[in-house]
DNA sequence: TCGAATTTGTGCGTATGTATC
DNA sequence: GGATACATACGCACAAATTCG
C-alpha cells in the first residue's frame, strides 16, 4: 500500500494551485517567494524551488528574476476560422485564418527570397530532387493581431509557376489579397486545400517570436494549395499559440 | 553583451540531444546515468538531475527508477483524416476520424447513460438552462488502434431527438455505423459539422487512459453536428495524443 | 547615482527512500 | 542481499536582475 505520494512539493503546489484557480490569488498577484515558502511550510530551498518550477511549467505562474513570482494572466482564447471556400473576393489578408470578429488591428511583417526547397516541402509540392538553383519563393511572415505576435508562417511557392509575377514577392498592396486571388492574377485557379494539424511544445525560436512562455503548447499547421489538376502550387507552415487560439473547421459556423 | 548562457546543464543537454537526434543513440539505448554524468562532465548532482529532467520533459528520454534513463521510442505519427463529406455509406466507425490506411485493428469500449448536460455542452447544443431531468445521452468511448489506446471521446446527443431509438445506446452492431447513418435511421439528416481544435498538456486522467507520458501534448477536438435546419443534434469532445496523431482537414487528400 | 536588500537562477555537496537488476 | 539508479529532500553559496531608499 503506497501512501498516495505525500510529497512535500506536491502538497504545496496543490495548495497554491487551489488558491490560483479559486481566484483567491488573481492574475498579477505575487506568489510567496522561495524564502517565504521555506518559512511558511518549513521546507528546504530545493522544495521551494521545485514548487516554483512546477507552477511555472504549468503556465499558472511567471517568475521574474529579481522581482518575484506572479500569477499569470491567461489570455482569452480567440477562435480562428479556417475557410475552405476559396472566395475570390476574399477580403482577408494572406493569413491562414480569418478572425471571425472584425475591428482587429492586424500587422504583417513579410520577407521573401528565392530558395532551394527543403526535403519535407519538396515532398508536399511533389518536386524533383533538389538541384543547385532556387526553385521556390520562400516567404516568412509574422502576424500581429492588436499588437500581439500571433502567427509565424513560412510559405513556399513554386518558382516555376510564380516566377516573375506579382505573386513572387508580395508588396504592401498585394499583402491584402487572399492567396486564391494572388494565384488567379497569374492564371492559376486554386481548387483544393489540405490542412494538417499538429501540436507540440514551442521551440526556443517560437518562444521568442510569439512571446509565449517557454514550454508553451503551439498548433503547427501545414497547409497545401492545389490547382484544378490536383497539382500542389503552394505550401506553408504556421505556428500559433494553442493557449491563445482555437482552430475551427467546418461547414457551418458555431453560434457561440 | 550577454554571454549566450554558457550554463553547464544547457551544454550537456545539447550534447545529449544531438546524439539522440543524430541517431548515434537509438531508441531504447541507455543514456549516461546521473552519477555517470557527474563523472563524465565533472558536475554536481543537481546539474545531472536538471539535465535528466529536461530531456524527459522534452519527450526525448524516459527515466526508470532503479534502472536508468533511456532514449524514448517516439511513435510514428499517424494521420487521421477528418471527413466532412458525410457519406451515408460510411464504412468507418463512430470514430471522429477515418484512418486513411486500412488493415488496422480497432477496438472500441463504450458506455452510455442518460445525463443532464453540463454548461459548455448546453451552449453548443443551444439548450435551455438545466433542469432536474436528464436531457442528453452521454456516451464515453475509448478507441484502441492496434492495441494502443488512441482516442478518448465523450459525446452528447439530444435526448429529445434520439430518445427511445437505436441511436440512444449503441450496441455492438450499431457501433460500426457512422453518425450520419445512425441519425438517418431515425429520420434526422446530418447536414453540417463544425470542429474546434485546441491543444494542451494532458491532464492526469488522460495520461492514464491514453498511456502517454506525463506532460504530453494532446489535441482536444470539439465537434458538433447540425441538422438540415442548422440545429445542433450532437456534440462531442475527443482527446488524442499529439505525438501520435496528425489531424487532416481539406478538400483533397495528400499523396504523401 | 549609488548601494543595500530581495528574489530568481544556477551550482555544489550530502542524505535517505525506493525501484530495478 | 547487494549494487545501481532514480526521486525526494536537506543544507549552502554565488551571480544576475530588480526594487527601493
Amino acid at each position: 500500500m503506497t501512501e498516495d505520494r505525500p510529497y512535500l512539493y506536491a502538497k504545496i503546489v496543490e495548495e497554491l494551485r487551489e488558491k490560483i484557480e479559486s481566484g483567491e490569488l488573481e492574475p498579477g498577484d505575487q506568489l510567496p517567494s522561495r524564502p517565504e515558502i521555506q518559512r511558511l511550510y518549513g521546507v528546504s530551498n530545493s522544495v521551494a524551488l521545485k514548487v516554483s518550477q512546477i507552477l511555472v511549467s504549468e503556465g499558472l505562474a511567471e517568475a521574474r528574476a529579481g522581482s518575484g513570482t506572479y500569477v499569470r494572466a491567461r489570455p482569452k482564447r480567440r477562435t480562428l476560422v479556417r475557410n475552405f471556400t476559396l472566395r475570390l473576393t476574399d477580403s482577408g489578408s494572406s493569413a491562414v485564418f480569418d478572425l471571425p470578429e472584425q475591428g482587429h488591428q492586424v500587422l504583417l511583417r513579410t520577407t521573401s527570397r528565392p530558395d532551394v526547397a527543403p526535403g519535407p516541402v519538396r515532398e508536399r509540392l511533389r518536386m524533383d530532387p533538389a538541384g543547385e538553383e532556387p526553385d521556390v519563393i520562400r516567404t516568412e511572415s509574422l502576424f500581429e493581431v492588436d499588437g500581439v505576435p500571433s502567427e509565424k508562417t513560412v510559405s513556399w511557392e513554386l518558382l516555376a509557376i510564380t516566377g516573375g509575377t506579382p505573386v513572387m514577392i508580395p508588396g504592401k498592396s498585394e499583402n491584402l489579397l487572399g492567396i486564391a486571388d494572388r494565384f488567379r492574377s497569374i492564371g492559376v485557379i486554386i481548387a483544393g486545400c489540405v490542412d494538417q494539424v499538429d501540436a507540440r511544445i514551442a521551440i526556443a525560436e517560437e518562444v521568442e517570436a510569439l512571446r509565449v512562455p517557454p514550454g508553451s503548447v503551439v498548433h503547427v499547421l501545414t497547409r497545401t494549395h492545389y490547382d484544378l489538376d490536383g497539382r500542389p502550387v503552394e505550401t506553408a507552415e504556421s505556428v500559433l499559440s494553442a493557449e491563445r487560439y482555437t482552430l475551427t473547421y467546418g461547414e457551418a459556423l458555431p453560434t457561440s
